[in-house]
DNA sequence: TTAACCTTTATTGTCAACAATTATTATTTA
DNA sequence: TAAATAATAATTGTTGACAATAAAGGTTAA
């Protein structure tokens, strides 16, 4: 039996499931997480060789369930696997930040068309609220990218779930969000423009909040296509 | 290494990799297409169990591959599986059936934009032919609404390729039109409007030729929700 | 008769051994 | 010395048996 426990941070309380981690019945999704979050944070780092026996013999399990947490990993692209030939952790190129970046915006885009028809008028209060948090989370924790970024993944989180599009939903929770933090977490964190991207949250839920579709899916494209703009500026720098 | 052999059939040339046929070198792999076609096709009707040393003795093999056919199934969304309780046929209800045409509009629409900024002159004029070859299809094949439904995703597979976005292309091709082809297996074959229909493909691909990127996404989005109305309309009477 | 509990059965999850394939190294030959 | 070839090692693919879990059915008590 494993128990998972929730430290709730009471200046920050995220909504995020990779928090919640419900606690996973199989020892099959348990090494998925624990792998997961391995890669995501560069334990295990890109382009390198996965040896069934030895992450068998790392997580105290047998080869059986953890071939089967190596293909959940391939499904979400985390890893990429080979027949007969072994499986590596995903080595992300800027080519392929850039597809998920414009992946990210067609499917965020209408994500917040659909929250702009479906979110309650409750949702919305809590959206703002999530906001107003993360000023003042700005204005505190100054530097603390982590944070930010968690926080800012909260607020598109927030409004892929409330597209109540599992399609949608899952494509950016299950694949694209992970990406994205797996990106942060190597290439010296976050974008780190925490007010222009709040005030973008901002006129997105304001859309939200007047229903207006066409506006809402328009700001979100506008944000993210301007995200990676930033995020390309870099990893140019970077290549130098 | 894996060589793809590209099967020209000359009165109708698919670029559909269903097609191309990938001689599959894996057990687990070619479990997992028999059970897909099955799936698809109606052979294993939606909503029904799935049980494993069933399947296994159907084909042949044991449990291991078995499990990862089924495993990559669930990826693809055409099973449902919950821990310890087995795996049913997905069953497709009216609210999922709109959400993949959603889903479809958002990223069809940027593969479109996408591909007014990358196709090249050539595939340009490839894609014009494979609408004349539809054109001709709809005359000679009045009625064989299996020729045109393919053709049809022909096309779209077409503008998915040309993307040349890997997220777009494996979300369309991987999960999408999969689910898109059972259904109209299942619901008396095809929306059935062929001339309508290639009449906007043919608007789609002027704008493409005209690099109209905007124009491109904005066609494909209207293309794909007017095909939704339609199969909801005829969801809706079939209830009845 | 109904509800709770226990027993049985069917099914999934896990394991360790075996087979097949690929990569590596050593050896031979030009 | 370099290239090609064969032997070896490492790794993945596959199998059948066993353990754990959940569903089904029957039994007992209120």
């Amino acid at each position: 039996m494993l128990i998972f426990i929730i430290i709730v941070n009471n200046t920050l309380k995220s909504s995020l499931p990779t928090v919640l981690s419900t606690e996973t019945q199989t020892l099959a999704s348990r090494a998925f997480e624990s792998i997961k979050s391995d890669i995501i944070a560069g334990r295990l780092s890109q382009g390198s060789k996965i040896v069934e026996s030895d992450l068998a013999l790392k997580y105290g399990i047998s080869r059986g369930p953890l071939r089967e947490a190596i293909h959940r990993l391939e499904q979400i692209r985390l890893v990429v696997r080979v027949p007969h030939a072994g499986s590596r952790v995903v080595a992300l190129d800027s080519k392929m930040i850039e597809d998920i970046y414009v992946a990210r915006e067609c499917l965020e885009g209408m994500a917040a068309r659909l929250a702009a028809r479906h979110m309650t008028g409750e949702d919305i209060r809590s959206l703002m609220e999530l906001l107003n948090q993360h000023e003042r989370d700005i204005g505190k924790a100054e530097g603390k990218f982590y944070f930010q970024s968690e926080g800012n993944i909260d607020f598109h989180y927030r409004i892929a779930v409330a597209s109540q599009n599992r399609w949608i939903l899952d494509n950016l929770n299950g694949e694209l969000y992970q990406l994205i933090r797996m990106c942060r977490h190597q290439s010296g964190q976050a974008p780190a423009r925490p007010q222009i991207s709040l005030e973008q949250h901002r006129q997105i839920a304001s859309a939200i909040a007047f229903r207006d579709e066409e506006l809402a899916e328009l700001l979100m494209r506008r944000h993210i296509s301007g995200a990676w703009k930033i995020v390309k500026t870099i990893l140019e720098e970077k290549h130098e």
